[in-house]
DNA sequence: TCATAAACTGAATGGATATTCATAATATAG
DNA sequence: CTATATTATGAATATCCATTCAGTTTATGA
């Protein structure tokens, strides 16, 4: 793991303060974005001075970086506890969809947060995607082994699936379009889409 | 349309001018991102003074606005064209992602440029994507009612279409995974699982 | 050629903000 | 209780950058 030059807290306030700092930082990313959040945001919504936030974090950046750090393994972690609850490929994907698409509703600075790195550090955002990538990609080639899924190129395969999950994620956080109150519904289409696909043969 | 503001050149040089600080704007935007491209750098770029940007737009976020328009209208523009040069719904879905993918390819800055909306104004970004959702579904409520495609719900499917069209378009900008030579090849994974799904029955 | 609208210049302004630092308060080990 | 490492403060600093403006140049129609 990178390091970010953080310096954790040692009694139990201070503790607290860090914890503040970081869920202060979560939200206001979130509701104005990196470039828009002041370190003075930051520390007026955690309740502490600015210099105390320096005590931390060596800088704005090295916050991001944590963050996104934070929100990268609690994503995966989630999504891993769900697939291992299940045994074939169809039900791992149903529960892997599902997991992501509720997660970032309950967790919707999750979703602006990931894809900002973009815009901060364009490796950060390269390195996300692809590391998620491979998981996908080892577990489809896993599935074709055991000839539960067609002899698809899993690369390409991996990359349709997050961005079916992605946007359907992206509807339910933003609330696009009409209807976003049933998410099983739309992980039924999805499955459906998966299990037989969308053109009727003439 | 929103207005901008933006004050059209009349004379030959300044028409040039005006195209001088657009097409710096769109690779600085694209290379840097908005936040971090400042006013000296478009106008040092497109080689003129810094006041010579005021004369035409209002504002940094009035030239944002004005390039993500553009974009906008020639991606919908250039899917258009190759949609409407086929007729069944098959090839009209695999014109359509073929030429997004393509589109994307040769103009990596529109990609970034249209996401970054979700961090400099939130409505634009909602516009877009539910716009594009929109026009979606109209083609696929068509099919459906010709009996070309299953009956699903098309708004969802249009978001899952969306989202696989991104991802694959992402993947080949950004140089993620190990290939991404063959575009063709992309299009005939995309179009195998639209066609008969990703699991084998038991 | 001349008058004038259009185009251009770049230094100056004003406001914002990441980071530092000298100082003070506080928790805890011994 | 005391010494000390830890934590906290917030004003000051230094830089950056969008925007303005007073003055200059240039194209073009008459």
């Amino acid at each position: 793991m990178l390091d970010l030059n953080i310096k954790e807290p040692k009694r139990r306030n201070a503790k607290h303060t860090f914890k503040m700092i970081e869920s202060a930082a979560i939200t206001l990313f979130y509701e104005r974005g990196y470039h828009k959040t002041t370190i003075g945001d930051i520390t007026k919504k955690a309740g502490v001075a600015a210099g105390t936030f320096y005590l931390y974090f060596p800088s704005k950046i090295a916050l991001y970086k944590h963050i996104l750090s934070l929100f990268s393994h609690n994503i995966r972690k989630h999504i891993a506890e769900e697939v291992a609850e299940v045994k074939d490929r169809y039900a791992k994907e149903r529960a892997g969809i599902k997991a992501f698409i509720t997660y970032a509703k309950k967790n919707p600075e999750m979703y602006n947060i990931i894809w900002e790195s973009l815009y901060i550090d364009r490796a950060l955002f390269k390195d996300y995607y692809e590391s998620f990538s491979i998981r996908y990609v080892n577990g489809l080639e896993a599935a074709k082994k055991k000839g539960e899924i067609k002899p698809v190129d899993t690369e390409v395969m991996s990359f349709i699936l997050m961005g079916i999950t992605n946007f359907v994620g992206l509807k339910v956080i933003m609330d696009l379009g009409t209807d976003n109150s049933d998410i099983d519904h739309m992980v039924d289409e999805i499955m459906n889409l998966l299990s037989v696909g969308l053109f009727i043969e003439k």
